[in-house]
DNA sequence: GCGCGCGCATGACATTCGTCACCATGCGCG
DNA sequence: CGCGCATGGTGACGAATGTCATGCGCGCGC
């Protein structure tokens, strides 16, 4: 019997998971949170084999969770189930020691067979993600992140300029850099892209 | 046994949902989508009792979908069930004749429930929003709407008007309508406005 | 010291955006 | 019919944006 915490901060979402979940015969759904704090705690009193989380949670979100974890020593394999397909999270996650990372696109069915790979020692990465993560990565300095980070909220260079305490004119070079290296038309598209490809 | 009908985009979420409601003795699964469009015709099909589904999906969205239903005069009763706790969402729920609206971050175990209340005739709308959904309605009207969508995209005004066979002056004009609208400084801060609102 | 790269700034220029006043068409309605 | 009203368009103008070339200080390696 193969005992599974999981974590996710919609309720409704959460409760389904581990419906789903304990359906199974040979998994059993010991603790549910619905933030990466709880989860933390809960981890360390019933020592799962498996760990389902998703990534974006209020407090510690499930990347900070998966690092706590291993940081902690703890034996519990970590699942990553999120809605994004963002090469960053992947990323990170790998960075964390996560074996899994599924998308919530994915099918259902999906979810079960990979727990048991992981239980197993295996591990399972979204096919979407698997190559493109490492093949291009952030191409973004710093500066430009910030910049363009403002600048998809609707700043205008002058406001961005002022929050930054930089010229109008940096501001704008700096913006331009970020354009031609998302290969954007402008900076709307450009904040978008790196939104997109968790960038930001 | 109440026959209900599941649409929601995320395959995950789809499976682990329709697994918790088929748990319940009085409940049936009798049909599940990806999508508005498979949702519809699989309801012209089955005649479910009740239809769950979420709002935003790729090609028809849950709140397009419940107004075709209406139009076809479909006698089954439409639960939201979404992410987004956005008064235009719900406002425009209600327009298109939906019984219920809930949110994922709401416990599992209160969709059964609604489920067999809206069976039973009632409604069932989440109490973050029954309130303030009336209070600051949507200035927009649908050109500016669609011209919006598109800017927040980072589309020019040039390819705005293109993908809406507009002139571009045209497309100019509606923007800055919908800017002095919502009291932006400009397209982007508009489109994040609107989009906040659930008006886009 | 010298050159070099890097962060930041400036100035100039063409393009795009935001605003406004005004025109044309079409449709419902008294 | 004449009228208002909604929908699209035009033209013009200033402001914001995107792009480049260039300058200036500062730390770092040699």
């Amino acid at each position: 019997m193969i005992r599974i915490l999981i974590a996710e901060d919609q309720s409704m979402i959460l409760g389904a998971l581990a419906a789903m979940l304990d359906m199974e015969t040979d998994i059993s759904v010991v603790a549910r949170a619905t933030n990466g704090n709880d989860a933390l705690h809960l981890a360390l009193e019933e020592k799962p084999d498996v760990v389902v989380t998703d990534i974006e949670m209020p407090g510690m979100s499930g990347l900070e969770f998966a690092a706590a974890l291993r940081e902690k020593q703890l034996a519990a394999r970590v699942i990553i189930v999120t809605t994004f397909a963002r090469p960053g999270y992947l990323r990170r996650a790998l960075d964390a020691g996560v074996k899994g990372y599924l998308l919530k696109d994915a099918p259902a069915q999906q979810l079960a067979e990979a727990i048991r790979t992981i239980h197993r020692g295996g591990k399972v990465i979204a096919p979407e993600l698997a190559t493109e993560a490492w093949e291009c990565s952030d191409p973004l300095n710093d500066r430009e992140r910030r910049v363009l980070r403002l600048a998809g909220e609707g700043l205008s260079s002058a406001e961005i300029a002022k929050q930054l305490f930089l010229s109008e004119g940096t501001v704008r070079n700096y913006l331009s850099e970020a354009i031609g290296k998302l290969g954007a038309g402008n900076r709307v598209e450009a904040a978008r892209i790196a939104r997109q490809k968790g960038w930001l």
